[in-house]
RNA sequence: GGCCUCAUCGUCUAGCCCGGUCCAGGACAUCGCCCUUUCACGGCGGUAACAUGGGUUCGAAUCCCAUUGAGGCUACCA
């Protein structure tokens, strides 16, 4: 019983809090929110915290916020797998009543010496199924009083699925034994739980990474001794790592938080992960949000895995921070940025307008941009433009303030007023002779924007001031 | 080991479904040049790939098969 006829998409991101959010599983979101907003269809949010032990609300709330932070918005209320548990415990006595599942009094330790066992034989592992056959109400009696788990009778015919991706998927049910499904009626596992609140929830499409395609045969294989409809499948490409392996929780820089903390733009991230696997139709990197929804087609999914690579995303987030007007970079840098750059908020845009190009992160700009705040201690020697001396770089910088300082009233401290006298002056006695020493005054550094945008920035005065300090520190030198 | 999936520049990929327009296009990275007072931005250019072997065909990156390689799964995790 497929769904063969045209009925809303929906579509659900599925992730155990068992971890902060990772670029995968992020990734895995975009795909089904881009779809779903493709198609109309909605998109649902189900914490899959079925396990108790490795489950936080940390994580939970941490893979929210992240969202949140993406944009990735959901419809509905969020479900919680741990306040489903009735309805698992339903479907469990069904399966349990119509003899599909059986309790199971096995011990862990007998398991893996059945398994080691088969294996030194070279076997295929496989639960032998021996207590499918104890009778039915021997059984419940002993689930009475004995630990037990419920496990899933595996039927043995082959199994296909559609995937949206990879076509016609075919599995046999026989290499798979019967599988544990729950450790009790109040503890469904995962197999069991995502078919059925995928069907209690109506999930017409499951989106998702590849490494559920070897799961995803158990499932039909529950879907259809329930009698529930049998979704279509969409398994995407792993993410990978530079060792070609799945890129997990274990790289800690991969987890959609950190990337926040070091200053990756939402807007960056996503246009990054969605070219990780999909191309639009025109080849271009640089995608909006609003052009990945109305482009989007599982057509243009790749099949192979793909390789993270930082510095696509670095140069990515470069290019929209570039691409941001100033004023609203000035907003996105709050959290990067001493409270007092705040306070002067014309100043701030002002420097993030001309530094906002060297920026690849938003937390560079902190280090990049300080002297604009604070005039650093630095070495005299640097203001001596290559080939120079110390009597011309200072001769050049008591000239260059009087010029300064000569700015008429009438002509406003602009940045074209400030160009015009500047480059006077270095036209004259060179472009390097002038310009070097003056922008080494003004920021203290080797390398900065240019001077003439740091004198305008820091205003007469206070270039001044600093030109002065030059003065003194070329007198010193001497 | 078994099962499943995948396979174009170092990396992400276009092209593959509907064989010829592909001595394979773009982007990141890298190298060189230009712009330039430094750093950056920007511009121009270069190096660099159809895993291998068989078919099919007048013709294959494109279709088929095999091999090899890679990954995933093989839990009382998800």
């Amino acid at each position: 019983m497929a769904y063969t006829f045209r009925m809303p998409i929906k579509v659900r991101f599925a992730p155990s809090p068992t971890g902060y959010l990772s670029l995968g599983n992020a990734r895995t979101a975009l795909f089904n929110w881009l779809f779903a907003r493709h198609e109309g269809g909605e998109f649902l949010l189900r914490i899959e915290d079925t396990d108790k032990e490795r489950s936080k609300k940390e994580y939970e709330e941490s893979i929210i916020e992240e969202l949140r932070w993406l944009g990735i918005t959901w419809d509905g209320d969020l479900e919680r797998q741990s306040e489903r548990l009735p309805v698992y415990e339903r479907y469990l006595k069904r399966l349990l009543g119509e003899n599909r599942a059986y309790f199971c009094f096995c011990t862990p330790e007998e398991l893996e010496a059945e398994r080691q066992a088969q294996l030194s034989q070279g076997l295929q592992p496989k639960y032998s199924g021996k207590c499918g056959t104890i009778p039915r109400d021997v059984a419940e009696k002993r689930a009475k009083l004995e630990k037990h788990v419920i496990r899933f009778r595996m039927p043995s015919h082959e199994i296909s699925f559609t995937d949206l991706i990879r076509g016609r998927v075919t599995f046999d049910l026989d290499l798979i034994g019967d599988i544990i499904i729950a450790k009790g009626f109040q503890e469904p596992l995962y197999n069991f739980a995502v078919v059925v609140d995928d069907e209690e929830m109506s999930i017409t499409h499951v989106i998702r990474g590849e490494d559920h395609l070897s799961n995803t045969p158990r499932q039909v294989a529950m879907q259809e001794a329930l009698g529930f409809r049998v979704p279509v499948y969409a398994h995407l490409p792993l993410i990978l790592g530079f060792d070609r392996k799945k890129l997990s929780k274990r790289y800690l820089d991969a987890s959609l938080k950190d990337f926040r903390a070091q200053g990756y733009l939402p807007e960056a991230l996503l246009n990054f992960m969605a070219l990780l696997g999909w191309h639009p139709t025109v080849d271009k990197e640089v995608v909006s949000i609003s052009e990945m929804v109305s482009d989007f087609s599982f057509k243009k999914v790749q099949r192979g895995g793909a390789v993270f690579n930082p510095e696509k995303l670095e140069w990515l987030n470069a290019y929209y921070i570039k691409n941001l007007p100033a004023d609203i970079l000035a907003e996105r840098m709050a959290d990067f940025i001493p409270s007092a750059w705040l306070q002067e908020k014309e100043k701030l845009k002002k420097v993030l307008a001309v530094e906002k190009e060297r920026l690849k992160h938003l937390s560079d700009f902190e280090q990049l941009a300080s002297f604009f705040f604070t005039l650093p201690e630095y070495d005299p020697a640097f203001l001596i433009w290559r080939g120079s001396s110390k009597m011309i770089a200072a001769d050049n910088l008591s000239f260059l303030a009087n010029v300064v300082r000569g700015i008429p009233n009438h002509e406003l401290w602009s940045k074209e007023a400030v160009e015009k006298y500047v480059m006077s002056v270095a036209e004259k006695r060179g472009r390097g002779e002038v310009l070097w020493p003056l922008r080494v005054a003004l920021s203290g550094r080797e390398a900065s924007p240019g001077p003439i945008e740091i004198l305008y920035i820091l205003g007469k005065e206070e270039s001044l001031a600093r030109v002065e300090t030059a003065l003194k520190k070329l007198g010193s030198a001497r």
